[in-house]
RNA sequence: GCGCCCGUAGCUCAACGGAUAGAGCAUCUGACUACGGAUCAGAAGGUUAGAGGUUCGAGUCCUCUCGGGCGCGCCA
């Protein structure tokens, strides 16, 4: 029986208490119902601790009410046990092999087991990195392009649509630093104080000289336009490259300049305009952002006429929404924390509800030690580490996946030493070897000409111990995956197959799968290998979410 | 000064307001002539920074204190 229907279960019951009078009346669908893992499964299978929650509705302490409950709840079938404990929180303990009938559930769902539809209809744009085309992406927008994407990933799990986006800032005063910084190299002069001095600037330099050598006769002013656009293709190209290669692709790349000679500028501006809440002072064009919650009020145009960030970031929320995207995520490091206000202000000067069509994800930055010393990231100083080094270093999936398995609003600490030199203690390669391990079993019961698929999957003989928790916790799968997707958090999937691994691993070890030596193949032998592709699957299907690999062999 | 985030085992981190706060690493002890040992079983390790409060119940919510990070421009 899976949580889902067991909180039917439990919502019928205190209908039929109210039915009986033994409880006060109370609106039967006005409470959430929570069927959960224990923490301790010595308690059971599942437990819900709706018996505290109404308690005090129904006019009764917790265990009276629990105990007017399990008299009807321990009649159900497909339950071995059910119980009160603690403080009222009611028990339930599986029949027998009844959670066996999740195995065939699972395979015939195959890819789509787990995949729901809380957020059926929901149209997500989901921006993130978005990085200046200036250098190389550094580990800070790794963590984003992990998370990002596998955000992504979990929210179309559930049945949303979404679009991964990537706003390219190619406008105003760093991209001229850049150019800056680019010409001087090529021309062998020393770089700008306040431009860019990494070694990649250098290399730009020489690859734009290479297969341009006439812009060493450029005028000066031309010459420098050149080499900024130069510059700025190949690193937007190799920006994109590296991405596509950590398996992370985006559905659209907005530039800044774009947005400005599109007039989409102009329009975001006049959609607040005609909402009422710009306001000019001092010669300069202001939006009211205090008005909901910022503290304090915006420019748009300065005096002197030109455009503010702010303004391209206005038009740029107001843009996204006229593409018909019913909430706009961003995923913001934490140095832009204070960004969060007057977005969310803008959403709402735009006529939106800024709990609703705008979602501000705050992370903290990533801090790299080596040695025992930090690791400062400084992309002026150009000691930086890229995306592309760490990939280089751990490989897509262990860095995706160590990436992945912290909420964003912790600030990440990785030992560089460890996460190289130890790379069997991560876990992702834990869990990916419990599927190569199944693969391998299942390989060699094609081998032994163990033909399972053709006999017929007997549920009731799986009576162990470890068959049970391992098919429990098959059985949580589909509700991580919802609640990883309303939480945004995929983290709940990493942490989750940690589990799952654990739970096959110590099935593996407790319960002989194949027959052993001559021994003839019996209904256990098949049952188990129905489990074991089951587990297979759920992990491929996780580890999909993350965008990690799930190898048939290590 | 104002604001946001964080503080959990030696280290890195978990824990929709739920039961005895959990994993991994590090330390110690065990298991196989191997269905893949990249595994499993066990030990040890904690006043969840501190003090109040809210309630059936607080690591989690509220207030204050201490400690750490970050942000506060007609910059981008």
């Amino acid at each position: 029986m899976s949580p889902e229907e067991i909180a039917v279960q439990i919502r019928s019951a205190v209908q039929a208490c109210v039915v009986s009078e033994d409880f006060q009346p109370i609106d039967v669908e006005s409470f959430e119902v929570v069927v959960e893992r224990p923490k301790d499964r010595a308690h059971g299978d599942w437990a819900s601790n709706i018996a505290l929650q109404i308690s005090k509705l129904v006019g009764l302490n917790p265990r009276e009410t629990a105990s007017h409950l399990i008299k009807i709840l321990g009649t159900v079938e497909g339950f071995e046990k059910v119980e009160i404990a603690g403080p009222g929180f009611i028990n339930f303990t599986l029949a027998k092999g009844s959670a066996g009938n999740l195995v065939p559930v699972i395979l015939n769902a195959g890819s789509a087991y787990g995949r729901g539809e809380s957020l059926q209809g929901q149209n997500f744009n989901i921006e993130f990195i978005s990085a200046n085309p200036t250098g190389p992406l550094h580990l800070g927008h790794t963590r984003w392009a992990a998370v990002g994407d596998a955000i992504a990933r979990v929210l179309s799990a559930n049945g949303a649509l979404v679009t991964r986006e990537f706003y390219v800032n190619d406008r105003g005063v760093q991209m001229d630093k850049f150019g800056a910084s680019v010409q001087a190299a090529a021309l062998g002069n020393p770089i700008p104080e306040d431009g860019y001095h990494g070694q990649y600037i250098k290399e730009l330099a020489d690859v734009i000289v290479q297969k341009h050598p006439e812009i060493l006769n450029l005028q000066t002013d031309e010459q420098f336009l050149s080499f900024r656009e130069h510059a700025y293709a190949l690193q937007l190209k190799e920006q994109q490259d590296v991405l596509d290669n950590f398996n992370t692709h985006f559905d659209v790349w907005t530039s800044e300049r774009r947005l400005h000679d599109s007039g989409a500028v102009e329009k975001g501006l006049a959609v607040l305009k005609s909402h009422g809440h710009l306001f000019e002072q001092d010669g300069a064009l202001w939006l009211r952002t205090t008005d909901f919650g910022d503290d304090k009020d915006r420019v748009l145009e300065k005096s002197n006429g030109e455009l503010t960030y702010f303004a391209s970031d206005t038009a740029y929320y107001v843009d996204k929404r006229s593409r018909g995207f019913d909430v706009c995520i961003y995923l913001l490091g934490a140095d832009h924390h204070g960004y969060v206000n007057r977005l969310r202000a803008v959403a709402a000067c735009a006529g939106d509800n800024p709990d609703i069509n705008i979602e501000l994800l705050i992370g903290q930055l990533v801090k790299m030690v080596k040695g025992g010393e930090e690791v400062r990231l400084s992309k002026r100083a150009g000691n930086i580490i890229t995306l592309e080094d760490l990939v280089d270093e751990v490989g897509v999936d262990a860095a995706r996946y160590t990436l992945i398995r912290y909420p964003v609003d912790t600030p990440l600490v990785l030992d560089l030493d460890l996460l190289i030199q130890r790379t069997n203690d991560n876990p992702v390669y834990y869990v990916q070897y419990a599927h190569a391990r199944i693969a391998s079993v299942l390989r060699q019961a094609e081998d032994l000409k163990i033909d399972y698929r053709n006999h017929s999957f007997e549920s009731s003989v799986l009576v162990h111990e470890k068959e049970n928790e391992l098919l429990n916790t098959l059985a949580q799968y589909p509700s991580i995956v919802e609640k990883a997707g309303e939480l945004r958090q995929p983290h709940r999937i990493a942490r989750y197959l940690e589990e799952l691994a654990n739970a096959y691993h110590k099935f593996y070890d407790g319960c002989r799968v194949l027959p052993q030596g001559e021994a003839p193949v019996d209904a256990v032998n098949i049952a188990r290998l129905y489990v074991c592709e089951a587990t297979k699957q759920v992990l491929a299907n996780g580890l999909d979410l993350c965008g990690v690999s799930a190898p048939e062999r290590m």
